[in-house]
DNA sequence: AAGATTTCCAACCGCCGGCCT
DNA sequence: TAGGCCGGCGGTTGGAAATCT
């Protein structure tokens, strides 16, 4: 059975907006009574509300502690990390971030970090890469690109790619879409400006975290720094979004560091430097392009997909092992000297 | 400059679970 | 156990503000 509205529509309290003196009238009794009973406090409050209304603003607005402001990288980053575990319990997620309330959180995934996802062609309800083909078209736009051309990155991996049809070459960009996913899973690949102290190379080399990661108040797991010098080394998917061409990105082998700056805006640069920067990531670019030319003439699209993907599912693995980093550090190593911008 | 459209977020709504009688 | 009360939660919406045409 439904329960009675806490406020009927005939008791004539009031909706909508709070005025200033309403305000005051909550916040004056509260801090004099406490809240008590949320169903009365109007009353003793002399406010013509019901008591849920009283309660959402307090909650949400006239809270003393609550923090007001843009969300800080490391705030978002949060987010993404708990709502992939919680899902859309956004007063579970607002227990983590003190000072910002569930409703501030749910305003703010759906109204940002929502959108940035989908962008990325990460699906904001599985935190996975989406596997439909039309929010490419519209990346393509978004970078740029032309939906019949996408430009000389493609034949800078395979000079044929010119000839592939749209689909094929729209799914390259679903790669780079997957490796900003890489790089997001796991912040020791990123560093604009921070790199691995040995202790913790030899610690990923080990397949291990070295017994340097901390334990968040969101229960999650983090690459910790060392010391008070070295910031932080993990770093929020905002950061990522450079790819896409908004910021810079980042990419650290272990003993150099690689940076795509802000001026990098499109693709025909960004995914040649991601090939010379990265062997293991190259060569899993070169296998798909490979898999899209067997695959090409097939009239089975999710099999052309499922076969261009094939090659990445290791590494987009949820959580990636010591051993996977081992091989990717080692590749890396391989390289004579950071790519210059 | 003005109207149209989009974005953003405070507030509402309905449902649920825990507690009490 | 059933039924009512209450606080809390997540989805939705109205309208102000911002942006676009």
């Amino acid at each position: 059975m439904g329960r009675a509205p806490c406020c009927e529509e005939s008791s004539g309290v009031k909706k909508g907006p709070w005025t200033p003196e309403e305000d005051q009238k909550l916040v004056e009794y509260i801090s004099k009574h406490g809240h008590g009973s949320w169903r009365t406090l109007p009353k003793h409050a002399g406010l013509n509300r019901c008591g849920k209304s009283c309660r959402l603003r307090w909650a949400n607005y006239l809270r003393p502690d609550i923090k007001r402001g843009k969300f800080s990288e490391e705030e978002d980053r949060i987010i993404i990390n708990l709502h992939s575990v919680l899902g859309n319990k956004w007063s579970k997620i607002a227990g983590h971030l003190p000072g910002r309330t569930d409703n501030e959180i749910k305003n703010y995934w759906n109204t940002h970090i929502r959108k940035k996802l989908l962008q990325m062609g990460i699906d904001p309800e599985t935190h996975k890469p989406r596997t439909d083909f039309n929010h490419l078209i519209s990346l393509s736009h978004l970078l740029g690109i032309s939906s019949n051309h996408m430009g000389p990155w493609v034949n800078n991996i395979n000079p044929l790619a010119s000839q592939l049809d749209l689909t094929t070459q729209l799914t390259k960009v679903q790669l780079l879409q997957n490796l900003l996913q890489i790089v997001n899973a796991n912040p020791y690949l990123l560093g604009n400006s921070h790199s691995l102290n040995p202790l913790q190379l030899q610690s990923l080399m080990n397949g291990t975290t070295g017994g340097q990661e901390h334990v968040n108040p969101d229960g999650l797991l983090f690459p910790q720094a060392h010391n008070e010098s070295q910031e932080g080394i993990s770093k929020p998917w905002t950061d990522v979004q450079g790819v896409c061409g908004l910021e810079s990105f980042g990419f650290n082998n272990g003993s150099n560091i690689y940076t795509i700056p802000h001026q990098s805006q499109s693709l025909e640069m960004t995914i040649p430097a991601l090939v010379s920067a990265s062997p293991v990531i190259g060569s899993a670019i070169k296998q798909v392009d490979g898999s899209c030319n067997t695959a090409q003439g097939s009239t089975d699209q999710s099999a052309n997909s499922s076969a261009m993907f094939g090659s990445w599912e290791k590494l987009l693995a949820d959580e990636i092992t010591g051993s996977d980093w081992k091989e990717i550090l080692e590749l890396s190593s391989t390289l004579a000297s950071p790519v210059s911008w």
